[in-house]
RNA sequence: AGGGCUAUCGCCAAGCGGUAAGGCACAGCACUUUGACUGCUGCAUUCGCAAGUUCGAAUCUUGCUAGCCCUG
């Protein structure tokens, strides 16, 4: 009997082309699309966008009946407002900047979906990321960057959990971005030219503030003032929540020079400015570490690091400093380290854990 | 209400008789499965107001208005 496999369909091109692929290769393979928070009159209307919302459904089912896969639709609003939108939320409420799509797929991709695949008696789950997975010699899985530098997808997914991982199948981590695009356009799959998906997609019009505010109301931190570092105050800002570390537009600071954000105090509601150069730092503590490749830190080492998704990674030592939080010390200083942003840790191409910046 | 100085885009600021530099801010686009960063493009038919000199003025003259400084 087949191994039987849900693939997680976005309707894009790239889950699109998982679900073809594993299909070729002989699995018994059934579409999912998550309904995670768009209502279904918004989903309706949606055009492009998010890797999650709009004319998803309609794509993806379309594409499994080309493929020739029986196709459902999965409700996991709950989850997903529990797991990513009102932990995006408090995270911004406490002056952090969270990152969303890490917890999604943590949470509500590979524990929500994941369960219920296998509750339907599925073996698997596989998704359109372009990473792979690999049991190293050690006994333990470990996510391996894409064959495509860029076009990899690593870092958002150094959460995982080993059970996680030995349940979860990559397909085109194989391959470069053209090459599933070409797969997909021989395949007759109606969405080949499909645009990727970007910015948040809970978030159709981009204006996170707004969404603070009707998700959290009065909680929405206040005005307070910008300093600098000296504490000399320099302006009124639009409460805290509304910067994050290394940001330069949106400040109407007109100093006649570019400045940027380099600190947020939650405790005394300001917002510190300085320039290009004081957003450089050399170390950082991480917590809520996630390991991967190994399965503890014993010693320090040396790995590259990457802290945010667009990084292409800095040579650093990290050390276990306590339980549960590393100390990463890079050999030059990096650019706007951001409290509430993973830090993902690299042997070599091999995803060795990762944590969240403290 | 004596004397002096200054008034150019939201902020700063070039210009000194020949038909409005630049920086910051701001906007749009690109980049991007987070927030940012970055790149590109745009952004004063007009120079506090009024009159005059001149072929031609933001640039010269006069008056007015406003702000700043010094002396009362």
């Amino acid at each position: 009997m087949n191994k039987k496999v849900v693939v997680g369909m976005s309707g894009g091109v790239d889950s699109s082309v998982a679900a073809y692929l594993l299909k070729k290769q002989g699995y018994d393979v059934i579409g999912v699309t998550m309904q995670i928070w768009q209502d279904e009159a918004e989903a309706v209307k949606e055009e492009n966008g998010g890797c999650c919302g709009l004319s998803a459904v309609d794509d993806a089912r379309r594409v499994a009946e080309a493929i020739g896969i029986p196709y459902y639709v999965m409700n996991f609003k709950n989850e997903f407002k529990k797991n990513v939108m009102d932990y995006f939320v408090e995270e911004y409420l406490k002056g952090k900047t969270p990152n969303p799509c890490i917890a999604c797929n943590r949470y509500v991709k590979w524990e929500s979906l994941l369960n219920r695949s296998l509750e339907i008696g599925a073996d698997y789950i596989a998704t359109g990321h372009y990473a792979r997975i690999e049991k190293l010699t050690n006994d333990r899985y470990a996510i391996r960057n894409s064959v495509t530098a860029a076009k990899d997808q690593t870092y958002a997914l150094y959460n995982l959990t080993q059970d996680q991982l030995s349940k979860t199948l990559m397909p085109i981590g194989e391959f470069e971005k053209d090459t599933i695009r070409k797969i997909a356009v021989e395949a007759g799959l109606p969405v080949a030219h499909k645009a990727d998906s970007q910015d948040i997609c809970f978030i159709p019009d981009h204006n996170y503030a707004s969404f603070l505010e009707r998700e959290a109301g009065d909680r929405v931190p206040p005005p307070g003032n910008f300093i600098t570092q000296t504490g000399a105050i320099i302006g009124p800002h639009l409460g805290i929540s509304h910067y994050t570390i290394g940001q330069r537009k949106g400040l109407h600071l007109a100093m006649g020079h570019p400045v940027f954000v380099t600190e947020i105090r939650p405790d005394t509601n300001e917002v510190v400015i300085g320039e290009n150069s004081d957003v450089f730092s050399r170390e950082l503590i991480c917590d809520n570490v996630n390991f991967m490749s190994i399965e503890d830190l014993k010693d320090s080492r040396k790995v590259i690091a990457k802290i945010r998704y667009s990084h292409k990674g800095s040579l650093c030592t990290i050390e276990k400093i306590e339980q549960d939080k590393i100390k990463c010390t890079f050999d030059q200083d990096v650019r706007a380290v951001t409290p509430g942003q993973a830090v993902v840790f690299y042997d070599g191409e091999y995803v060795l854990g990762g944590g969240t910046i403290v």
